[in-house]
RNA sequence: UGGGGCGUAGCCAAGCGGUACGGCAUCGGCCUUUGGCGCCGACACGCGGAGGUUCGAAUCCUCCCGCCCCAGCCA
């Protein structure tokens, strides 16, 4: 089969691309496409956001359209430029692009009051003087009708007068609010007037103190879309129940209509998705910062050493639907190794050392070996590792009474080691108290690359690091965050934090590496063989190396041997 | 007991009246100087349940069951 006619997957489709494939039939936006991707900068993003992220940015690629970065930042409280920040560096390099097109819900704050303004004039919103507790009791629950606001048929010039009152800073917080005029006995909760300003004096991250009173996002961010031209308001579930009321709005001013389209958001086992609880792990010092290798954030992913093409592929591979969801973590996983295992140089590195002797070996002779660095890829090269004659191998490599099927070193066993020689076992040294310390081994020197033995095989395969030319590094290791699937679901008075797994990060601190990566930099990724995928951490330091544990590779031995 | 959504394999997810795509996981086998990668094969007589319409139903109709969301001056 030649490359003409090889089959190109079909681009994976979803409900969205029916609704717009039947927006394009009935000619509802002249056939544009353009979609947003709405943050509201009070934390950092993570993999549910990428998802969201691919999706808009995605959907706008795939028509020819364009996708725009939109800060929903109406509530200056909980918001801050280190987030949106933070942000803009997530999603660029998670590899989008919105060019000039970033905007804030900010931008639009005099445009959204005379929005309110108007609405007013309609009678169509009203000051009300009610407390929040207030505001509360007449609401009503969702079995039984709210009541109505004494405040509610206040007349147009006195609501007019009142809010550009409220605007003026003449009334303290929650003494008073803007709420439009819907219906109190609605069976939807969010048509029961809802608030749409309120007095909040406050210090806005960008537009300062030229405001006391904002916005609440169910006002800002319908007609945020709207103003921009938005066609597809892309937003998950929860929203669905909102949609009535942003068309509400839009119908009373008759601005443009946006079709807002709502989808499942991403939940990922063991681990927590929310920002409030991510965002509590930060600030109790469950882990280490937003960028903790553990968290499920964008940046802390990054750290750990996920590629944007492996986020990007994840986020293909799970699909987009309404029904609720929980993606194994497995998934994830996959698409990094997948990545990985086509681009990542191949090195050896020893955890946790266990010196060996090749007995037969001089003492001071060096073999400079060559090994390949990506078996996948041949344009990749190869390096050269130094045998000599004590090395260091990973001590579960080795067992002194070896299980059955266990096919690495054992006293009297032979193994190959990666790229080098066939080894045999002839002793075991052991401290006082019993400790293997030492093997001391002999090699068969017929059985290196071009030998007359090379082909010769043995069952096992390892890697090794020369004792004297291997450089020391720390290696942190990273294991689920959380002991269990769903960690939401916790003992009575119990919450999500009694799942966290106490032994989520182990740092190895006396591993050695092949010289190779004696100078490798923060960021660089490698496998490590037989163990991994590895990272260099910012924490790295020439003659301090420091790497993550992006994830490890496929271990069927590990499954054989729980078996 | 109100309203809005959703039920297809262990986890995702196609399917849009013509006899259940695909991925992850799992289980076999081949290959292998990474117990990696790759390759081959297995994996829903079944689509939440029960009726009905039809030559034919996961797809259409009826009823029932289950799960999620909504009572912030958060987003």
């Amino acid at each position: 089969m030649n490359d003409a006619t090889t089959p190109t997957a079909p681009a994976a489709t979803n409900f969205i691309d029916d609704i717009i494939a039947e927006h394009k039939r009935t000619d509802r936006f002249g056939g544009r496409v353009h979609t947003r991707f709405p943050p509201e900068p009070n934390g950092y993003l993570h993999i549910g956001h990428a998802k969201s992220i691919c999706l808009n940015f995605g959907t706008a690629a795939k028509y020819g359209g364009l996708c725009n970065l939109r800060f929903d930042d109406t509530n200056p409280t909980k918001e801050d430029v280190e987030y949106v920040d933070s942000i803009q560096e997530d999603v660029r390099w998670l590899g989008f692009s919105w060019d000039e097109r970033m905007f804030f819900a900010s931008d639009y704050f005099e445009q959204i009051y005379a929005y309110a303004v108007e609405l007013i004039r309609k009678g169509s919103a009203f000051v009300c003087d009610l407390s929040a507790d207030d505001i509360a009791a007449h609401r009503g629950t969702p079995t039984r009708p709210g009541t109505e606001s004494p405040y509610r048929n206040r007349p147009v010039d006195e609501n007019l007068d009142l809010f550009a009152r409220m605007r003026a800073g003449e009334f303290p917080d929650g003494t008073r609010t803007l709420r439009a005029k819907i219906d109190m006995a609605s069976p939807n909760m969010h048509l029961r007037d809802p608030i749409i300003y309120r007095i909040m004096h406050a210090h806005h991250h960008r537009t300062g103190d030229a405001w006391c009173i904002y916005p609440m996002y169910d006002f800002a961010h319908g007609l945020s879309d709207s103003l921009e031209g938005i066609t597809h308001s892309i937003c998950t579930l929860e929203f669905e129940v909102h949609r009535p009321l942003y068309d509400w709005f839009i119908e009373q001013l008759g601005v443009f209509h946006p079709q807002q389209i709502e989808f499942a958001r991403l939940n990922l086992s063991y681990t927590v998705m929310s920002k409030r609880k991510l965002l509590e792990l930060v600030r109790t010092g469950r882990v280490n910062g937003w960028d903790d290798p553990r968290m499920p954030t964008i940046c802390g992913l990054r750290r750990r050493g996920f590629t944007p093409e492996s986020i990007r592929a994840f986020a293909d591979r799970i699909g987009v639907a309404k029904r609720d969801n929980v993606i194994d973590v497995g998934v994830l996983e996959h698409s990094v190794r997948e990545d990985l295992n086509r681009r990542a140089a191949r090195r050896m590195a020893v955890l946790r050392p266990l010196r060996i002797v090749i007995e037969n070996f001089p003492a001071d002779r060096v073999e400079e070996i060559d090994a390949v660095n990506n078996p996948e890829d041949a344009s990749m090269g190869t390096r050269k590792i130094a045998f000599t004659r004590e090395l260091l191998v990973e001590r579960d490599d080795f067992m002194l009474e070896p299980v059955k099927k266990f096919h690495r070193l054992a006293p009297g066993a032979e193994v190959r080691l990666r790229y080098a020689y066939i080894i045999r076992c002839d002793e075991v040294v052991k401290d006082a108290d019993g400790a293997v310390v030492e093997l001391r081994c002999s090699y068969d020197p017929e059985t290196g690359i071009g030998g007359a033995q090379a082909d010769r095989r043995v069952k096992g395969t390892i890697h090794w690091v020369s004792a004297t030319h291997g450089v020391n590094a720390e290696v942190r290791l990273y294991d689920r965050l959380f002991t269990v699937e769903n960690p939401d679901v916790a003992p009575e008075g119990l919450d999500y934090t009694t799942h966290l797994n106490p032994h989520s990060l182990e740092a190895l601190t006396d591993c050695r590496l092949e010289p190779s990566l004696a100078s490798a930099k923060a960021g660089e990724r490698y496998q490590f063989e037989r163990l991994g995928y590895f990272c260099v951490d910012p924490d790295s330091a020439p003659g301090a190396l420091v790497f993550n544990k992006t994830v490890g590779l496929k271990d069927t031995w590990q499954k054989t041997e729980k078996q």
